[in-house]
DNA sequence: TGTTCATGTCGATAATCATCGACATGTTCG
DNA sequence: CGAACATGTCGATGATTATCGACATGAACA
């Protein structure tokens, strides 16, 4: 049975590393994260309330909230005029569920 | 007894997260998630071992094992006229771990 | 000491990303 | 339908980062 073999570096990137690495991109610009931080439990809040505590112009909080988004931190659902972001819990928690076992199995 | 208010933006990143977000920027990149992901458990690897396998130019290399150094996410100790990197298995599992429990109590 | 080898650093250029304002899209409601 | 509002998108500009080759540093060893 063939394990990943380490030492080709052109060898496909492990799948416990396909998601997390979105989110350690996504994660790695600190105005990614203090809007991540911003979220309360369970809470979900707006572009507008997102943008009105943030330092940023409304069209760059967007631009922040799409590659949360893609990255599947945030979720986000239409409710009206307005589309409302929430954490994506369960995805974050198995995702760095995934890279911590394979951190203990692997590295 | 106050716990982080969250909802102000510009609020300090709570500890969990210090070390966590140079973790993040650091891995947000693809060549260095390969150099990492090279290492096989307990190994130590020198530049020049990095580097016959990557894509990259040497100089290009060590740069990218600086800004995994600097994260804390590599330790390199010099042995000779070589450098030998290692993967900083401890400070990766603290780091994630604290993260975790953050996310679950926070998020 | 001087030569060789491994690595770090520097400076220039290329590539990527962040940021903004202006405009487009889609929703509600009169 | 048309006005008002929330959000997305686009294009331009500025900022950051990656990349490389050339050179500097530091260790081993004849």
């Amino acid at each position: 049975m063939i394990i990943d073999m380490n030492k080709d570096y052109s060898r496909t990137i492990p799948t416990a590393w396909r998601d997390i690495s979105a989110i350690f991109a996504a994660l790695g610009d600190e105005h990614r994260q203090r809007i991540l931080l911003s979220f309360e439990p369970g809470e979900r809040l707006n572009v507008g309330q997102i943008a009105e505590v943030s330092t940023l112009a409304r069209s760059t909080v967007s631009h922040h909230l799409k590659v949360l988004r893609e990255a599947g931190v945030l979720i986000s659902e239409r409710e009206g005029k307005e589309i409302y972001f929430r954490v994506n819990k369960t995805f974050l928690e198995t995702s760095f569920g995934r890279v911590t076992s394979y951190l203990a199995a692997y590295l």
